[in-house]
DNA sequence: TTCGTGGGTATTTTT
DNA sequence: TACCCACGAA
């Protein structure tokens, strides 16, 4: 595939990256400059060529789905550097996440003939990390501090609110953590928060226990890595000077995530007015993660206080057909406030937009399987479909459909490999023998494997840490007794860990841990510990990779070297006023005074806590990927599926409380409706198992927002609103039988019906949804609940004012006849049938 | 200390 | 329905 870093051409040593002279070196291109321009540009289109040659100014990039974004990012600083405007020690691009950093590296790496991983490419948090990893020490935090990923957070923080004697109904710690960090981003601190009343006065009380815990622990948490870097260059103008000197380009991937204090932090390098070429690119149609603090609005102000003066609008699209991009672009036109963008395609209009009608859900997801084998019998595979969903919960009845049938499918979402409980114990223990104050670790590995040490003796322990305000680990030896004595075997444990793995590499470190702590044996032992333990083999594997990668070792990682100078202290004249600096060849940062390099340990247990790595699911076989919509930004499919189109899921009846609620949904909807690059199915269904409740919903109002023109119904439109089939057929559903029961009694045939056949052609995928003779469809309906003046549960109903509903319950007679009626984005309500005009739909 | 049970609760999530 | 958590019993 693409090369390794390391493998790319070009010069090996640093000397031959940067040279000594503090002059900018002349393009690396030498005499062939002018080919390699050539080269670079080619295949750009006119919006792309101007986004990617744009001086040192502010510029704001409005790149529309799939309109080549990564490319022009990429693009952009290879042609920097080929122009000799930056160097590369003089640019920084961030991304959200690891996966954008990573792409983008591998890109580069490609494109340039020399190693870009002295570079400052990376996540926000990666980028933070590494800064703090430099000046430690003004930003007041321990040497090798380490950081609390989202579970450890919750766990420290319910640690607190237990230590404060809080009641944890009342401050839940999920809820708490979430609003530290919501604070955090935010830019307060605990005494900054408006304490309007006394749960939040209380709630400020906390968060200042956690810092104090933190601090004491020496560990950070995700927010803190923003907050601390914001405020270590807000308060030291020396510093901030320096690394703004030295960023003379800066890039934002996805600049419509970013939250408050993520465009503070970038004003930090790159303040407006300051004339460095701050390149932000963004979609304000496809910011979907406003429910966790991102602010589309960054995008505007970015504009008006940097004074854009040009908006470049990316809105070619190379993935999709037009019926695609027409219902893309028709959708999104009903939200307001938008920045306004079109997109476009050469690709001609491609085959329609399928929607189709179900029964059930059950029913939806047979349909799905069978559409999907009829496309991979016609060649596409099965990688390159996805199943989306709004929330997880609706991945369930499509697993298990999947599943009986015997087809590979793919997952994405729950737990990753980092935040697995084996290899977080694992992570545990060599946290502790990196910093053994580290509480989180020291609680969550001290009795594990068990070593009677329990609940009473913890609570002994945890006073007494309390009343000296040291850490639970030097606080052991205030506990009497028996449990005094097991914590001291445990803390003996951990001594003799530390001491027999010192000097050995990183896999040995590991692997003696393994042995030492007990975890091995627990699980080889353990009758389903088999897949931990292959687990914690791959643990050793990843460390493995992770050494080879980051260059520990021969490979030494090249860092500018004011980052080695500013180490444990920075001081404005050891830094040449010339970009790039000079270049030393080390691993990660020594401290500056000590020049002892950070441990391999350390940085990979940086790593493991940043990157919490891939989920399950095997990669390399060839399955359909089923994911939610929040999850499928960024990719792209050549089918795509989108699931559950109805009032209540999509739009989620959640989001609809909330101002902008809605077109964020729709935001999520175009998202979705962007992955796919040939086929996109639209499907819903009449009744929907959820929360083990069947519902009827009406169907999704997003629906009704795409161009007629574009879709192509493979069901009749609007028959058989909870059709009594549907209703039987659930009740099959939940008495644990379903299709098989209802195939196996003869009752159903599988094949298309005739309607269906008419639609598709003969060659047509067979009809998933368990199809009805009608016989037994007439027989089901007739046996439909009560039925009173035409009107039958399940049934669709119209009213005037609140339009087409579903009608779910029917009580009483004669004037005190009352019905339940769904009403979709209206909601469900009770109507008196003397007074509302209820009219059956047929 | 472990196991069983009952209650409460159910968007979306990277780092 | 299904999961997680807290709590109580053995």
């Amino acid at each position: 595939m693409t090369a390794h870093p390391h493998d790319a051409p070009g010069p090996d040593s640093l000397d031959d990256l940067f040279g000594d002279a503090p002059a900018p070196r002349p393009s690396f291109a030498g005499s062939g400059r002018g080919e390699a321009q050539n080269g670079l540009l080619k295949g750009l289109n006119p919006e792309q060529l101007a986004a990617v040659t744009l001086g040192q100014e502010p510029a704001l990039i409005l790149a529309g789905a799939g309109s080549g974004k990564t490319r022009v990012l990429t693009t952009r600083i290879a042609w920097l550097l080929n122009q000799g405007l930056a160097t590369p020690g003089g640019i920084m691009a961030v991304t959200f996440t690891n996966k954008a950093s990573k792409e983008m590296l591998t890109r580069l790496s490609a494109m340039l003939p020399y190693n870009v991983r002295g570079m400052w490419i990376g996540t926000f948090h990666g980028l933070c990390n590494r800064f703090l990893r430099a000046h430690w020490k003004l930003a007041g935090l321990p040497q090798g501090f380490q950081i609390l990923d989202a579970s450890d957070t919750v766990s420290a923080v319910k640690r607190v609110i237990k230590a404060m004697n809080l009641d944890e109904e009342r401050f839940v710690p999920k809820q708490v953590s979430w609003f530290i960090a919501g604070a955090k981003e935010d830019g307060l601190r605990p005494k900054d928060i408006d304490l309007r009343d006394e749960q939040t006065r209380k709630l400020a009380d906390i968060y200042q226990a956690y810092e104090d815990q933190c601090k004491r622990e020496g560990v950070v948490d995700f927010a803190e890595l923003m907050l601390r870097a914001y405020e270590l260059l807000r308060d030291n103008a020396a510093l901030r000077e320096h690394y703004q000197h030295r960023f003379q380009y800066l890039l934002v991937d996805e600049f419509q995530d970013t939250n408050k204090l993520q465009y503070a932090w970038l004003k930090m390098f790159a303040p407006p007015g300051r004339g460095q070429g701050v390149f932000a690119v963004g979609d304000d149609d496809q910011s979907i993660y406003a429910f966790r603090g991102a602010r589309v609005g960054n995008m505007s102000d970015f504009e008006r206080e940097y004074r854009v003066h040009r908006v470049v609008k990316l809105e070619q699209n190379y993935r999709s057909y037009g019926h695609i991009l027409d219902a893309a672009n028709e959708l999104i036109s009903r939200n307001s406030h938008r920045l306004g963008k079109n997109l476009r395609t050469d690709m001609g209009p491609g085959e329609p937009v399928r929607v189709n009608e179900a029964a059930s859900d059950f029913n939806e997801a047979q349909w799905l399987l069978e559409e999907a084998q009829a496309l991979h019998r016609q060649g596409l595979a099965r990688s390159e479909i996805a199943i989306l969903y709004r929330s997880n919960a609706q991945s369930r009845v499509i697993e298990s459909a999947l599943f009986n049938a015997g087809i590979p499918y793919r997952v994405y979402g729950g737990l990753r490999f980092f935040e697995r409980a084996e290899v977080k114990h694992a992570l545990a223990y060599l946290r502790l023998i990196e910093n053994a104050n580290d509480d989180t670790s020291f609680l969550r590995v001290v009795n594990f494997p068990a070593r009677g040490i329990g609940a009473r003796t913890l609570e002994l322990l945890q006073d007494a840490a309390r009343q000296s305000g040291r850490s639970l680990y030097q606080s052991v030896a205030a506990v009497p007794g028996k449990g005094g004595s097991n914590l001291a075997a445990f803390v003996n444990l951990v001594e003799s860990m530390r001491n027999l793995t010192q000097g050995l590499t990183l896999r040995e470190i590991i692997e003696q841990m393994l042995a030492t702590s007990g975890l091995a044996d627990f699980y080889r032992t353990d009758k389903d510990g088999a897949e931990r333990l292959e687990n914690l083999d791959e643990l050793v594997n990843a460390a493995e990779a992770f050494v080879t990668q980051e260059g520990f070792g021969k490979d030494a990682v090249a860092l500018p070297v004011d980052e080695l100078g500013a180490a444990g202290g920075f001081t404005p004249g050891q830094i040449a006023a010339g970009d790039p600096p000079a270049i030393a060849a080390v691993t990660l940062t020594p401290d500056a005074e000590t020049g002892e390099i950070v441990s391999p340990l350390a940085a990979f247990l940086t790593h493991a806590s940043l990157e919490a790595g891939d989920n399950q699911a095997q990669a390399g076989q060839d399955a359909i990927q089923l994911m939610t919509v929040h999850s499928a930004k960024g990719l792209e499919f050549d089918a795509v599926f989108i699931t559950g189109l109805e009032e209540g899921l999509f739009p989620h009846e959640n989001s609809l409380s909330d101002g902008d609620g809605l077109e964020e949904e729709r935001r999520l909807m175009y998202v979705a409706i962007t992955r796919a690059r040939q086929r996109l199915y639209l499907s819903f269904s009449q009744t929907r198992m959820l929360h083990g409740q069947t519902r009827y919903n009406v169907k999704s109002r997003f629906l009704d927002e795409l161009p007629e023109a574009s879709l192509k119904w493979l069901t009749p439109r609007n028959q058989g609103f909870g059709s009594g089939f549907a209703r039987e057929y659930q009740q099959a559903w939940e008495r644990g039988s379903g299709l098989k029961s209802m195939v196996g009694a003869g009752r159903v045939e599988r094949q298309a019906p005739a309607w269906q056949q008419e639609r598709e052609g003969k060659d047509a995928p067979s009809f998933g949804g368990a199809p009805v003779p009608k016989t037994m469809k007439q027989a089901a309906a007739a046996k439909v609940g009560d039925e009173h003046g035409g009107l039958r549960v399940g049934k669709p109903v119209f009213h005037n004012k609140f339009g087409e509903g579903v009608l779910l319950t029917l009580e009483g007679s004669g004037p005190d006849a009352r019905a339940q009626v769904n009403f979709g984005r209206h909601g469900t309500k009770w109507l008196a049938l003397a007074v509302a005009k209820l009219t059956p739909i047929d």
